[in-house]
DNA sequence: AATCCACTCAACCGCGGTAAT
DNA sequence: CATTACCGCGGTTGAGTGGAT
């Protein structure tokens, strides 16, 4: 039996793993009686326990509704949405998840989940394509933190919106880390390899779909064809013009123009644009200068895209801050982007839920 | 067979919020 | 308003388990 072996605390009450017998007396109690005041219901039932060991036992192992056994893959993929949204509120997750405690969800969380989105290349705490990895030694697992959303099949259409956020926020960071690395490695003399050329990130990026075909992947434009990754084909074609500009600006190297604060946030207002209006059809605005790209996330507790782009981008002008302007927190902001989607009631009870609590820090 | 080690999960601990006094 | 008691939550602990060596 796994637990703790039995000890008794200061009071002589018995501390560690519960025996059948008090199980049974708890349980025989509590559908007689109720649990009442959980400090005095030990007394009453002849339990040598402090109270509060009661109600965990209870309402973390003997209560009758309680779900036990694996966690299926529709509860897999409830949990990381709602995680993403609330942070380690674990009980305000438990309670989307009929019969599962909050300390069974966090168990799996930090057992399963955690090492699970690690190895996509997704930081667990921020939802958001991991910023300590090696951007070109890890590129696979980038690219699979962008296209997560694709590896989801479950009848959630609410949370696959919330999921395609997050895929597009990893978009935008791996747009960003490969043209920063690129930018590095060409001002880098004392480069030991050779970095991977222009073609082969598109490739890579795009899949057959774009290679070298640009006709037929604006051919399907219209069709919103499933390109890899995740991309739309406009995205695509911003990126590719991005690559083509900085292949460019390789010859006359102008690196200070990936590092100096904007000047104007395109970009970033686009980005924001983006959580302004529907996220299921992201778009990065094609009259934007492509090297303005939004700076370098960090892995901070900064986790939604309202509060990143808030504080990473200090140059908002006042149009694109007014997009925000009615929000003075992230979840109101996820409340506002989703003000249109008058159908996503259930999402916005959680966000208006995670608002009303402080936002954790961990 | 023995040992090591990573993993799991029940249970504990401490803190913050809130209702009662 | 201040204090106290209680409850619930999130983080952490530690014994049991099973696979690897």
């Amino acid at each position: 039996m796994m637990g703790r072996s039995p000890r008794r605390d200061e009071n002589g009450l018995k501390k560690g793993p519960w025996t059948p017998e008090e199980d049974h007396i708890l349980v025989d109690y509590i559908q007689k009686h109720g649990h009442g005041s959980w400090r005095s219901l030990p007394k009453l039932a002849g339990l040598n326990r402090c109270g509060k060991s009661c109600r965990l036992r209870w309402t973390n192992y003997l209560r009758p509704d309680i779900k036990r056994g694996k966690f299926s893959e529709e509860e897999e993929q409830t949990i990381i949405n709602l995680h993403a949204v609330l942070g380690n509120k674990w009980s305000a997750i438990a309670t989307h998840l009929s019969g599962r405690t909050d300390n069974e969800i966090k168990n799996f969380w930090n057992t399963h989940l955690k090492k699970k989105l690690l190895q996509m290349g997704i930081d667990p705490v921020t939802h958001r394509p991991r910023t300590d990895l090696n951007i070109l030694a890890n590129l696979p697992q980038l690219l699979a933190a962008v296209n997560f959303s694709n590896l989801i099949n479950n009848p959630l259409d609410n949370a696959l919106r919330l999921q395609s956020d997050a895929a597009q926020l990893a978009k935008i960071q791996l747009m960003h880390n490969i043209l920063q690395v690129l930018g590095t490695s060409s001002t880098s003399s004392s480069s030991c390899c050779t970095p991977p050329t222009i073609e082969v990130i598109m490739n890579l990026l795009a899949g057959p779909t774009f290679r070298g075909n640009h006709q037929l992947y604006e051919s399907q434009l219209e069709g919103n064809s499933n390109l890899p990754f995740g991309f739309a084909p406009h995205e695509l074609t911003q990126l590719q013009s991005s690559f083509l500009n900085l292949e460019a600006s390789q010859h006359q190297p102008q690196f200070s123009e990936y590092h100096q604060p904007m000047k104007d946030s395109k970009i970033c207002s686009t980005n924001n644009d983006q959580f302004a209006s529907s996220s299921s059809s992201p778009s990065i605005n094609p009259t934007s200068t492509p090297l303005q790209l939004p700076a370098l996330a960090p892995a901070s507790p900064e986790r939604l895209p309202a509060t990143v782009y808030q504080t990473e981008n200090k140059n908002f002008n006042q149009k694109d801050i007014s997009n925000l302007s009615s929000t003075s927190t992230t979840f109101e902001a996820w409340g506002d982007l989703m003000d249109d989607e008058a159908s996503d009631s259930y999402w916005r009870d959680i966000i208006d839920q995670a608002s009303s609590q402080s936002w954790p820090i961990s």
